[in-house]
DNA sequence: AGCACGCCGACT
DNA sequence: GTCGGCGTGCTC
């Protein structure tokens, strides 16, 4: 008879592996194998783990152990490399190793039952890989583009690689063909993969059918949270198998299975949707590149605003960097940017509902012309306040410290980070008031006043609240390509991804709060922001008649640097200043931090737990900074606070997180807590 | 984290 | 009399 003792992570919070028994069911079941999913008992229910060991003695008593229940035989193992990878996110970012490898995985790879893992495989089975590698019509490169492409697929070993390049100068170009040059060099015993992260793949559909309409012959899949279950289970299994080529995804695909791959793209690296921001904070974009040295094989990390972090490592040498200068579509030209002054200009400047004479104009002119103008302002609804002028009440939630914003159409007031809503009240609730205003602006707000002023104009608002339904956003989008929109009113939503071919217009709203944000990073990633929201604006070259290209920024700060260097697309300049700053402030990527959270009902528990956090342990080189309470304090009636560790060296941040980590959970403490590695809010 | 057990308050 | 609040204890 066959046994063995299987060790197996499972997703739980315990940070250790669990010994199971196998007994061979008859002679011909065969020996499970490191890297097999298999269902087990576990306390009074049952769950899929993943077996990281066979071995054939335990310490576990012989009355705890149990036995395993069934091995995954239909799937093949997940690889060495891919436990590998697992491992390292679970001890560099202080987790168990069943909550890296187990959640990414298809829900249904971890059901009890088989059925859907079998459906899928016999679908995959039935449609055989095909591995054509033959690009359809390639773009000429202009030389700095072939050089990089070049540069990418014929590095050999592990290569880091810097694209830097601003919006419209042909990064796109350069990944498709590295890709096809890769995927044209390997052959059928060795089908290379090629992964392309990008932040937002429903922000991104035209990258999707420029990879498939470029390479006709290869299957591609895709990896995002937009998939059903069944289609998860199927691109998850074809990247698994090996029938994917190239693999299109989101940052949790970078916890894929990918047994061939040889080529990593990460699209607008700087973006900070590659930080998974709940559950297990990675950064997809820092696995990538360990993914990459561990395999040893090229990653290509494009932006036209480099985070300082990738912006630091290509200084020093560390990154290759390679650089885009032109715009690879002919005769195109950078939009220009230019300021309007709110505060202090003289005359100043008319102002009506937050838009300048000057930022209308434009928009006028571009009505006249028939071309589109784009409106960017981040903030949704019609107003983020509504207060009372004569006793000073404002629209508190009761559950957060946090405003509730006034949703006009909707008639309430709603909170935007707990979601409670209420009927927006007729009369103030403290003296009687029935003069309620509305303090601030949001876009239903700027809708309202634009389609006042230009009542012949087709206007269309973009943000979260207008594209709830599925599908919604993209059909949104369309209209705009179709040129059934004058004017684009949009949150951030708008900035990503979509090359408008008749918008020459770019006014942004207020932006000047970043500037003073006490998060350090509000700069640089205001910056990106600005940039790619001007790169919305039509790439081609102005038109007979037509407008150049022009992004308006309504600001009260214009001689701020970073308004100076956006005018100048000076990013060169405004990085070396921002990295210089965060040298002498003894910021990332100079220092390293994790940041310890805490929730309670009440602020002063978890301030209380943070400060016995600090005393728990021994910190030698470690600063701990005094624990204060979140900027968003209270959220949903739980109250926030914060602790900031840093630490010059990485390896002893790492070191002292581990034995902190073991003396915290020792603490048997009733506040929840939670650490995060290399924290991106702050 | 789940999921159970366990011991005290307001309801069909 | 029970439904259900969440404290605490365990998971090979």
């Amino acid at each position: 008879m066959k046994h063995c003792i299987l060790k197996v992570a499972l997703d739980t919070p315990l940070d250790f592996c669990f010994d199971y028994a196998w007994v061979a069911a008859d002679d011909d079941e065969p020996v499970p194998q490191v890297g097999q999913l298999a269902l087990l008992p576990f306390g009074r229910r049952e769950a899929v783990g993943l077996i990281v060991g066979i071995e054939q003695t335990t310490d576990v008593p012989l009355d705890k152990l149990k036995q395993a229940i069934a091995v995954r035989a239909q799937l093949s193992p997940l690889s060495a490399e891919w436990i590998a990878l697992c491992e390292f996110a679970a001890d560099y970012y202080q987790r168990p190793l069943g909550e890296v490898a187990l959640p990414g995985l298809p829900k249904n790879l971890r059901a009890e039952k088989t059925t859907s893992l079998d459906r899928a495989l016999k679908k995959l089975a039935k449609q055989p890989p095909t591995h054509d590698a033959t690009p359809a019509a390639m773009p000429q490169l202009n030389p700095a583009q072939q050089q990089a492409a070049d540069a990418i697929a014929g590095a050999a070993g592990f290569a880091p690689t810097l694209l830097y390049g601003v919006t419209g100068s042909g990064k796109t170009e350069v990944y498709l063909q590295a890709a096809a040059q890769i995927l044209a060099r390997s052959d059928g015993n060795d089908p290379a993969q090629i992964l392309i992260l990008v932040p937002e793949i429903n922000l991104t559909p035209q990258l999707e059918s420029n990879v498939r309409a470029r390479f006709p012959g290869v299957t591609v899949a895709t990896l995002h949270s937009g998939l059903a279950e069944g289609e998860r289970m199927t691109h998850w299994l074809s990247a698994h198998l090996g029938h994917a080529r190239i693999v299109l995804g989101t940052r949790l695909a970078i916890l894929a299975s990918l047994p061939h791959l040889k080529l990593i793209v990460i699209d607008e690296e700087h973006d900070p949707s590659y930080k998974q921001q709940e559950g297990l904070r990675y950064s997809a974009r820092d696995l990538a590149v360990w993914r990459a040295h561990q395999l040893s094989i090229p990653i290509v990390l494009g932006s036209a605003t480099p985070s300082l972090e990738t912006w630091h490592h290509a200084q020093s040498g560390r990154y290759r960097k390679l650089e885009l200068r032109e715009r690879a579509v002919k005769d195109a030209v950078l939009p220009k940017v230019g300021l309007i002054d709110l505060e202090r200009k003289a005359p100043r400047e008319q102002v009506t509902e937050g838009l300048s004479a000057t930022l209308l104009a434009a928009v006028k002119q571009r009505l006249e012309r028939g071309e589109q103008s784009l409106l960017f302002l981040n903030r949704r609804g019609y107003a983020p306040v509504i207060s009372c002028d004569s006793c000073g009440w404002i629209s508190n939630c009761t559950r957060c410290s946090a405003y509730l914003v006034l949703h006009k159409l909707d008639r309430i007031l709603r909170c935007h980070h707990c979601g409670y809503e209420q009927r927006i009240p007729r009369s103030c609730p403290d003296c009687g008031n029935v003069d309620l205003q509305p303090l601030g602006r949001g876009t239903q707000r700027v809708e309202e006043t634009l389609q006042a002023v230009f009542p012949a104009a087709r206007i269309l608002r973009i943000d979260a609240d207008s594209t709830r339904l599925k599908g919604s956003a993209q059909q949104a989008f369309d209209a705009v390509h179709r040129g059934e929109v004058d004017i684009l009113i949009g949150t951030q939503m708008v900035a990503k991804g979509h090359d408008f071919q008749n918008l020459t217009l770019v006014g942004v709203l207020n932006p000047d709060t970043a500037l003073f944000s006490h998060d350090y990073r509000a700069g640089e990633r205001l910056f990106a922001q600005l940039m790619q929201v001007a790169g919305r604006a039509g790439r081609v070259a102005q038109k007979e008649g037509g407008s150049r290209s022009e992004v308006l920024i309504q600001t009260g700060y214009p001689q701020h640097p970073l308004y100076d260097a956006l005018r100048q697309h000076d990013y060169d300049t405004f990085a070396a200043g921002l990295l210089e700053e965060r040298q002498q402030a003894g910021f990332p990527p100079f220092m390293y931090q994790a940041l310890l959270r805490a929730e309670a009902k009440e602020l002063q528990f978890a301030l209380d737990f943070l400060h016995q956090a600090i005393a728990c342990v021994e910190h030698p080189g470690i600063t701990m900074n005094d624990p204060i309470p979140m900027t968003m304090t209270r959220v949903a009636n739980v109250d926030r606070a914060q602790l900031l560790v840093e630490c010059a060296s990485r390896p002893a941040l790492q070191a002292f997180l581990k034995i902190w980590i073991a003396a915290l959970r020792d603490m048997k403490t009733r506040v929840r807590w939670s650490l995060e590695v290399d924290p991106v809010d702050i």
